[in-house]
RNA sequence: GCCCCCAUCGUCUAGAGGACUAGGACACCGCCCUUUCAAGGCGGCGACAGGGAUUCGAAUUCCCUUGGGGGCACCA
């Protein structure tokens, strides 16, 4: 499809941790260069001091790794392109701006943040568009010595064409105009001598030969004024292609922080598997077919196209992603499982290994939405003394004095078996209910709690196999003590 | 306020003029299975925002309205 060689990149700015947002747009970018054959590429951008966060980029490169997307050029691998950190490229901007006020197509401005302000208050109190009066353009020579003289430092402002339009070309939102007038003179070079996001976005994609720029739907509006940059350089046009927004699950606003986990790492920690992420971001703004859901890695590269992208917003959806994450967890082989179930659990303070874990996880494999709550799953198997309310231990329908004698029942015909498994502890204990008089799923229920501490739990025999037979006892004569001490 | 974009079940979406009695998935509700909870199976609920126009025929094309989103910085 494309002539040129495919090079794609995302361009983050380390303000702060990895958001799935742009973790949605590195994946479409890094599927779209899989899927062609090209190259994705990272690259910082990071010209705005004030807003720096220092544990960004790490926080980036992690996330990233973590997902799998992992890139040919950029932080850590280098390139032949870079830097690709744009704070290392600083003289480039600053010539390339001389440049742009040598040819006529960039002024100085020395307008001072005050005034700037100022202007835009009076422009909001007379309800006019806020934008730059365009004052030093038409500075004099005479004007301008003045201000140097000052001392002031100045920035660097597009001269943006007075009337006239543009018109570019979008492959998912068609072709879109734009009136000249409605641009103002934007700042290329900042009075720190950084440049803002659109010098350094347009010379970086021109020189690192960018060849489409897959980038959030919010830089709409500001292509224009790209536009108009890469024509004052003479330089040519990427293919742009810009996607639909992630909103919150309300639909009110862009994703955000309230709304619950926003960023990678939260997902990370709170159990979600990097399978199920990429499969679950891959179909919010994407579709292959009117039936898939289910989409391998390798599947996804193949099938990935532009084509298949909407063209409107999406919602994140907690339920959606947390059923897929289950899927994906329901699919694993259960010693990966348990791999990577053990941090989980580490983390809740019970020092486990995945040895002790593997018979453990067939009876929770299928009941996990996420990694993190295999904690309350299994919390019982790794605890000495259990804590819960005695009234649990009644049964339905029952008595507390009827569930006493019960659980002694209980605990004297356990106490005899050999051997102690899953098999050989049910039809006795069937067979007790009916001597009870009571219903299975009584006495069951009963035993559940004072084995687990839990009115909801995996399977009972299992469990109470895994346990083996002498904590059992323990349990059914811890409980059978506190209900005795309940009833007195 | 101005500019740009978007518009199919609650949500993610299929649909590119007749194949639509509008398909799938999540969620929700039943039933089955069942020692709890899940998983699984079966079934159900549920949408083309409104109005014009084009056409023999419109979810699909055009216009308007409405609604939603984004943008208007020496932030990206």
């Amino acid at each position: 499809m494309p002539d040129k060689p495919v090079r794609v990149r995302i361009a983050p700015s380390p303000t702060g941790y990895f958001h799935v947002g742009s973790a949605r747009t590195a994946l479409f970018n890094w599927l779209f260069a899989r899927h062609h054959g090209g190259k994705f590429i990272v690259r910082i951008e990071d010209t705005d001091r004030s807003r720096y966060h220092p544990e960004a980029v790490p926080d980036l490169i992690a996330s990233l790794r973590w997902l799998g997307l992992d890139w040919d050029e950029g932080p850590e691998v280098g390139g032949d392109y870079g830097p690709y950190y744009q704070s290392q490229r600083l003289a480039l901007y600053q010539h390339y701006a001389a440049q742009l006020v040598e040819q006529g197509h960039a002024y100085r401005c020395y307008c001072s943040p005050e005034r700037l302000e100022a202007l835009r208050e009076e422009q909001r109190k007379r309800k006019e568009n806020p934008g730059y009066d365009r004052h030093c353009r038409y500075l004099t020579a005479a004007q301008r010595a003045e201000y140097e003289a000052q001392g002031i430092t100045p920035v660097i402002r597009l001269k943006v064409p007075l009337e006239g339009q543009t018109t570019f070309h979008d492959l998912l939102y068609g072709t879109i105009t734009v009136d000249h007038q409605m641009l103002d003179d934007l700042v290329l070079l900042k009075s720190d001598g950084y440049p803002t996001y659109h010098l350094a976005n347009v010379v970086d994609d021109h020189l690192m030969e960018i060849s489409h720029i897959m980038r959030g739907d919010e830089w709409l509006p500001s292509v224009p004024k790209h536009v108009l940059l890469y024509q004052a350089f003479g330089w040519e046009i990427p293919v742009y292609a810009h996607l639909p927004l992630i909103l919150a699950p309300t639909g009110q606003g862009k994703l955000s922080k309230r709304h619950g986990g926003v960023e990678i790492r939260e997902f990370r920690r709170q159990g979600y598997l990097p399978e199920a992420m990429i499969n679950y971001l891959a179909r919010v703004g994407w579709s292959y077919d009117d039936k898939t859901e289910i989409f391998s890695r390798e599947e996804l590269i193949r099938y990935f196209d532009l084509s298949g992208i909407s063209s409107s917003p999406a919602r994140f959806s907690y339920e959606r992603l947390e059923w897929m994450n289950g899927y994906y967890i329901r699919q694993l082989h259960p010693d990966d499982l348990a791999a990577r179930l053990v941090p989980f659990l580490q983390e809740a303070g019970y020092p486990v290994t995945a040895a002790e874990l593997v018979p453990i996880v067939p009876l929770i494999q299928e009941r996990l939405k996420t990694l993190a709550e295999v904690v309350q799953w299994t919390d019982f198997f790794f605890k000495s003394v259990l804590e819960y309310e005695a009234s649990l231990l009644i049964g339905k329908n029952m008595t507390a004095t009827e569930s006493l004698v019960a659980l002694r029942r209980v605990r004297e015909t356990l106490a005899l078996l050999t051997p102690f498994t899953a098999a050989t502890i049910e039809p006795p204990l069937r067979a007790l209910a009916d001597q009870l008089g009571i219903k299975a799923a009584q006495l069951f229920g009963i035993i559940r709690v004072a084995v687990t501490g839990k009115e909801v739990a995996p399977p009972l025999f299992e469990v109470m196999a895994i346990l083996g037979l002498e904590r059992v006892l323990a349990r059914l004569d811890q409980a059978i003590e506190m209900l005795d001490r309940l009833i007195h």
